[in-house]
DNA sequence: CCAGAAAATTGACTTAAGTCAATTAATCTG
DNA sequence: CAGATTAATTGACTTAAGTCAATTTTCTGG
C-alpha cells in the first residue's frame, strides 16, 4: 500500500521533478483515507486545513444551487489534486466535493505542505503549472456554457475524451449520463434527446455508456460552432 | 513615472512581503508599455513569453466564438496580472486580452520572473493565491451561468460592484451596458429589457450608469434564488 | 436470479432568452 | 457644436432547452 502510494506520487505531474529523499519527506506529512461511493470529502465554504490528492478512485467536484440543482464543475481521478485553493487563498474549499466511486486520497496538511514549498521552489512552480491548468479549462468551460448550445457542448465533451483514450473512435463513458448532463450543464432529459438526436443524424452510435464516433468531421465542425446548423 | 510603478508594485497583492531591494530586482526585469483604447495585449493561443500587469487603465480578458460573439471572462483594473497561465501552464495565452481604455502595462519576461520565484518562493506563494482566487471565482461564474438566470446574474453582479464600492447603495458602472450584458453571460437587448423590469419593481433606479440598490433584501434575494420568483 | 431502486427515456407543455430590425439616445471628433 | 459614429432601447417573433409526469430500462444487493 505505502508502496502503490509511493509510485503514485513519483508519477504525479506536481511532483515531477522531486528527489527520492523530498519525496520521502512529502509522504511523511500525509495522511491516506478511504471514502466509499457518495461520500462527501469537504462541502463549500467549509474550512480546509489543506488539500487532497486523489490516489484511486473518482471525486466530483460540485456546486450546488439553493434549488439542489447541482453542476459538476469537474471529475478528478488517480494523481489529480482537489481543494489547492483553500490551502493557497481564503482557507476555505471553494465547493463540495464527493466520492462518487470508492476512493483512497491522500491528505497534504496546509503549513507542513508550504513549508515544503519554502525549500523546494520547483514544487510551487508544478502547483502553479496545475492551478493554470485548472483556469485554462475554466475558461473554456464558461465559453462553451456561454457561447456553445447543448449539443455543441456535447460534441466537445465526446471529442475530448476519445482524446484522452488515444483518439480511438469507440469511447466509453466513466460517469453517469445524469452526471454527464451536469458536466456539460444541462439535465438528464434534454441530453437524452440530444443522444438520440445525435445518432438519427449518424454522428454518433450509443450503446449504455459505450459510444462510437461515426461521423469526426461533423462532430468537430458541431464543436466547434456554437450553433448548430441543423441538427 | 518610474515612482508611480514603484509605489503600484509596492502596494500589489502578490508582490507583498518582498524587501525594496526585492523589488528593485523585480523592477529591473520588467518593461512598460502603453495601449491605447481598443488595442489588442494578446489573443488566444498566442504564445506567451511573460505576463503583464496592470498599472494604470482597464484591460478585458474574453474569448470568442467562431461566429463572432464574445465572453468577457473578466476585466482587470491597476494591480492585478494578465496571462500568468501561459508562463505556468502551456506556453499559450488561454484567452483575448484587450484595453478597453488607454492603459500602461508592465511586462514580466518568464525566465526572469521563474528565476526570482527560485530565490524567493513566498513570491510563488503569492501567485498561487492571485491563481486560487481567479479560480474561486470562475467557479462562481460557471455555477452562475449554469444554475442561475439572467436576473439573478444581474442582481448578484451589482451587490459585488456595490460591495467593492465600500456597499455603497449608489453605484456606477465602469463599463458599458454591452459588456456588463457580455460579463453576465447575455446580450445587450435582454439586459436592457431586465434592467427595465427591476426598475419597474423598485428593486432599483436606473440612471446612464448610475444605478441605486433601492431594494437590496430583494436583491440579495433574487442574487441567491437562481429561478426568480415573480420579477 | 429476482425484486426493488436507480437511471434513462419519452411525451406534452412552458418559458427564458435569443434573433432581427428599427428607433432613439448618447458620445465623440473635427 | 454639428454631424456622425457608437450605445442603448424597444417591439415582434422564434427557439433552445427546461419542467413535470409517466414509463421503460438497467443495475444491484440479498
Amino acid at each position: 500500500m505505502k508502496d502503490d502510494i509511493r509510485k503514485l506520487l513519483a508519477n504525479v505531474l506536481f511532483f515531477k521533478g522531486l528527489s527520492d529523499e523530498e519525496l520521502d519527506n512529502l509522504q511523511a506529512i500525509t495522511v491516506a483515507r478511504d471514502y466509499q461511493r457518495n461520500q462527501l470529502v469537504f462541502s463549500d465554504g467549509e474550512e480546509g486545513h489543506g488539500f487532497f490528492l486523489v490516489v484511486s478512485g473518482k471525486v466530483k467536484v460540485y456546486k450546488v444551487s439553493p434549488e439542489g440543482k447541482e453542476k459538476i464543475l469537474h471529475i478528478l481521478g488517480p494523481g489529480e489534486p482537489i481543494g489547492q485553493v483553500a490551502v493557497f487563498a481564503g482557507e476555505s474549499f471553494p465547493a463540495n466535493a464527493e466520492a462518487i466511486a470508492a476512493s483512497k486520497l491522500l491528505f497534504f496538511p496546509r503549513q507542513a505542505f508550504i513549508d515544503l514549498i519554502h525549500a523546494r521552489p520547483s514544487l510551487a512552480l508544478n502547483m502553479l503549472a496545475i492551478l493554470s491548468n485548472r483556469l485554462r479549462e475554466f475558461a473554456v468551460q464558461i465559453e462553451n456554457l456561454s457561447l456553445k448550445e447543448v449539443p455543441s457542448r456535447l460534441a466537445s465533451y465526446l471529442l475530448f475524451v476519445s482524446e484522452k483514450e488515444n483518439a480511438a473512435d469507440t469511447l466509453t463513458l466513466n460517469i453517469s449520463k445524469a452526471q454527464l448532463a451536469s458536466v456539460i450543464g444541462t439535465i438528464p432529459e434534454t441530453l437524452s434527446r440530444i443522444l438520440n438526436k445525435m445518432s438519427a443524424k449518424n454522428l454518433i452510435a450509443v450503446n449504455g455508456r459505450t459510444i462510437r464516433l461515426v461521423d469526426r468531421d461533423k462532430l468537430e465542425l458541431l464543436a466547434e460552432h456554437g450553433r448548430l446548423v441543423d441538427l
